[in-house]
DNA sequence: TTGCAGAATGCATACGTATGCGACGCCACG
DNA sequence: CGTGGCGTCGCATACGTATGCATTCTGCAA
């Protein structure tokens, strides 16, 4: 053997150009293909024999099982498509982190689609030519007829952070999301037990389901203590848009609101540095700030945001519990809402004081 | 026709189980298979009559090819597999989803692998079986084996924001990076030329090559003004490190750096709030500091963080660049180290005066 | 009219794996 | 010793598409 020929067989042996099939190996292994296929199935009939046999094989020539071929045969690919549309919120990519090293623990793994508000026809195509097992949507400004489109063709599809507006006929789609409603009147409670009078707004998406829901709960819990919402903007869940409409809201200097809810974190972080040094205001002294998400940088020493959680992690388990579920018994059942609670997470952007039962708590 | 073979005929024309194949359709439309394979395959020869006959069969009967049976027989997947280890630094989830999106304009779809320090062997398992047509390494943390490994497959590696350790043997794997070395420079000029002396610096993860060579730039810059590395902490490129490192460093009130630079922008926030907020130090007054990404959050009004930028867009497109390349001319030519400028970003988080030649500006 | 080039089409096969089915061997039990 | 059951194994086929090759068709020039 020539020097040549002896790297060639050192390279076989480290890999190579991964054609090697389980042919190649049955073949090395002095068995079938069929036996090279149990062995690497879970659950198959082999003996412990030749399954030594084939492992060996199989690690000489660097073999791995083309995924291809096999989710062609066993109608399973394997794979979660995960169709998102906006990252700079860092709620996303923390749950899509989470998402994916769940999966992959359970031998999934997850297909990307971003996407903002393209048209769906053509992503539904994308997606369904991989054949996933499952679509995760976690977008909250995607049109309700992709999930529709998705779910049509028979696949389960679970909406993440995100609720399938009432009208559209039934639907087999599922969804997991945190309690918005309870989690909106829980910030209208505690701004109007810190005594606040003039509590404003800031909506995110205005036809989003998280928007509508935490303004819902939100209007109601000021309702309980005879406030309603003093002045409304909208940001769109986007950072320019939250200053712009803060700017808006505090303009006039004669009666300006008092506290401030904004729909999420992230629009919450754009109005605090506005108010503070677009308009030299103090938080919370001058007024107060709450948002939603318990985004990481809501903890952060510049903002300190009282805020309610949507806990990444049970959603996270809730949704890969459902996809699990329609995977197994495939006859798809009817759609599933989970609603997971989040807590009002209290620090220090409200201001204390002047109510009669304002204190301060960690928890609770 | 009843009611229910209505709905039944209905749900065939929007999609149903999608188990139609090209069979199907060249049965409704009175072709051959090959016709409706050709149909949906660019660049082949089809009349326009047949071809206006299949696509309208297909539609009727919600048809879309089955990517697995055509990467089984043309050998490429469209599928770029792109592992990442950390997503709480924004800088990964931004260039992800440039990533994503550049790539799906291409037809190219991205399977996601989210690790930290797991395993290598596995992992790259997981990558092959799919088959994928190039590999994006987006992790400043990875072990260098994997590369190797992944390299040694014969599919094309690209290294995002990170570079080969030059021991490790040729290599015939890629890189994409900004200039780290002139970034470090340009900072260690920039504190130099506003009259700071004793300069901190706050590293990364020390193996991994950004931190090495941003270090390195930083440290000739100082040189080149008469000064050096005063005081040095490790933040590891995470966020509670940074905070301990910072405590560390300036603890002993006595002769505190007047100047920092934290290896990320990331770290950098960790390191403000940290100064500010538990030490009671001001902003660039008693000391500045300066990061490294240029993250978005570097602009927001609470930091304004005098940074360098890591320009994504670029970056991104020196990526997919490189990929097309080697799918192209699938000889695997030898390893390219693609590097992009990145400009030196002014804000308000460093001192002026006290110097010479010290001004401010927006550009240059 | 004949011939021919080029386009269009169909037939057959290949891609790499999983799995039903029958065959075989082994052991235990009757 | 005979028989049945169980655990292994190999053969053959199917999954859904792309593509080389041969064949037919079309239109045009001679």
């Amino acid at each position: 053997m020539n020097a040549a020929a002896a790297h060639r067989a050192a390279g076989t042996s480290a890999g190579m150009k991964s054609s090697v099939t389980s042919i190649d190996v049955a073949r090395l292994a002095e068995v079938s293909q069929s036996a090279v296929s149990r062995t690497f199935t879970p659950g198959a009939s082999v003996s412990e024999d030749t399954r030594r046999k084939v492992m060996e094989a199989a690690r000489k020539l660097g073999y791995r099982p083309n995924a291809h071929a096999r989710s062609l045969i066993t109608k399973r690919s394997r794979i979660i498509g995960l169709v998102l549309s906006y990252l700079e919120n860092l709620f996303y990519p923390v749950a899509l982190e989470q998402l994916a090293k769940r999966l992959q623990r359970d031998g999934y793994h997850v297909l990307l689609f971003v996407t903002e508000t393209q048209n769906a026809d053509e992503l539904v195509n994308e997606i369904l030519q991989y054949h996933v097992d499952g679509i995760v949507l976690a977008a909250t400004t995607l049109s309700s007829g992709l999930a529709q489109r998705c779910a049509d063709a028979a696949i389960p599809v679970v909406l993440f952070n995100r609720v399938m507006a009432a009208g559209s006929g039934a639907g087999t789609v599922s969804s997991v999301r945190s309690d918005n409603v309870a989690g909106g009147r829980a910030l209208a409670r505690h701004l109007a037990e810190t005594g606040h009078q003039r509590v404003a707004y800031i909506a995110g998406n205005e036809e989003s389901s998280t928007n509508l829901e935490r303004e819902r709960g939100f209007r109601d819990g000021l309702a309980e203590r005879g406030l309603r919402i003093w002045a409304r903007g909208v940001g769109n869940y986007d950072f320019e848009q939250a200053r712009v409409a803060a700017r808006e809201l505090f303009k006039p200097a004669a009666e300006r609101p008092d506290a401030v809810f904004v729909a999420s974190d992230h629009m919450a972080f754009a109005v605090m540095d506005t108010l503070r040094f677009e308009l030299g205001l103090r938080i919370p002294a001058d007024v107060s700030v709450v948002g939603f998400d318990n985004v990481p940088q809501a903890d952060w020493g510049s903002y300190r945001l009282t805020t309610v959680e949507q806990p990444v992690q049970p959603m996270v388990e809730a949704t890969v519990g459902l996809l699990q579920k329609y995977l197994r018994d495939d006859a798809s059942p009817q759609s599933e809402n989970v609603v997971v609670p989040g807590q009002l997470i209290l620090r220090d952007s409200v201001r204390q004081g002047q109510a009669p039962a304002a204190r301060k708590r960690k928890n609770t």
